[in-house]
DNA sequence: GCATTACTCTACTAAATCTATAGGGTTTAA
DNA sequence: TTAAACCCTATAGATTTAGTAGAGTAATGC
């Protein structure tokens, strides 16, 4: 299950996405036109900035602002951030690659090889879906 | 993250695919070979022989066996069985459907679109994957 | 300057889910 | 009749999720 953190976040992401110019936005703002938690948004969009996707501004008139061209930023990168790694098990995962402590043989592992297909095909969606291919 | 109990169920399913003729293998047996806690093993054996998956003999030289051909038998059923759905966010589910609280308007909801994709691909995995294809 | 606005950060918590464990009960073969 | 093996319910510890609370800091505009 995707977590409401990763929703939240993608959603917010998008609607930074087709604001016209750079203009800062209100955590408020995204806050009541997404339906989301104001508290819990705020701690998602810090994650966010913490992590280069976006910018703040402090005071009044201030918010946040997405940093790159929309075209430039792949569901890759959103994903790992907010949800962490893609594949569904560590053993086949790239970025968060754990051992599995139950299994004997990784490359005769059934669950392996499954997940493995499954990581492959998710990761390429990922890559090839870009912030901006999310807004029209 | 994939369950502990689906990949158990497949660990087990796997292992009673190979065996030949359907001789029934005691959960101990397939506890010990795949290092599964053997009462957690029972319970899913339990849910995969009350949907149609395992049959049981009760008494001295009993224990599960399998149903069906292995190639008759699709990892979606068993994802589906163990895990639950398949997609993301419950509306892109086919099964088990269910409309975002917070979403107005699903068909212009970028998550949604964004998972729809990822749904697809999954299903298309899991549905051309059979049992007899983990085996070899 | 100073009040206001708005982001920053830490800590805590209620609820849900996962991963079992415990402890019997029931059935069947030998 | 005995013991192996499945059947079933209840419970519990650990972890994760989805927030909430509250105080702090920075910048803006008057």
């Amino acid at each position: 299950m995707l977590s409401k953190k990763t929703k939240y976040g993608i959603k917010a992401l998008v609607y930074l996405a087709r604001e016209k110019d750079r203009v800062p936005v209100q955590i408020s703002t995204i806050s009541k036109s997404e339906n989301i938690s104001q508290k819990f948004l705020e701690s998602i969009l810090l994650t966010l900035r913490k992590n280069g996707l976006l910018g703040s501004k402090k005071g009044k008139g201030g918010g946040y602002y997405l940093l790159k061209d929309p075209k430039d930023i792949q569901m890759t990168t959103v994903m790992r951030l907010l949800e962490g790694p893609i594949a569904m098990v560590p053993c086949v995962s790239l970025n968060f690659y754990e051992k599995c402590a139950d299994c004997i043989d990784e490359e005769a592992c059934a669950v392996n090889k499954l997940m493995l297909k499954v990581r492959d095909n998710t990761l390429e969606i990922f890559r090839n879906t870009t912030l901006a291919d999310l807004c029209n």
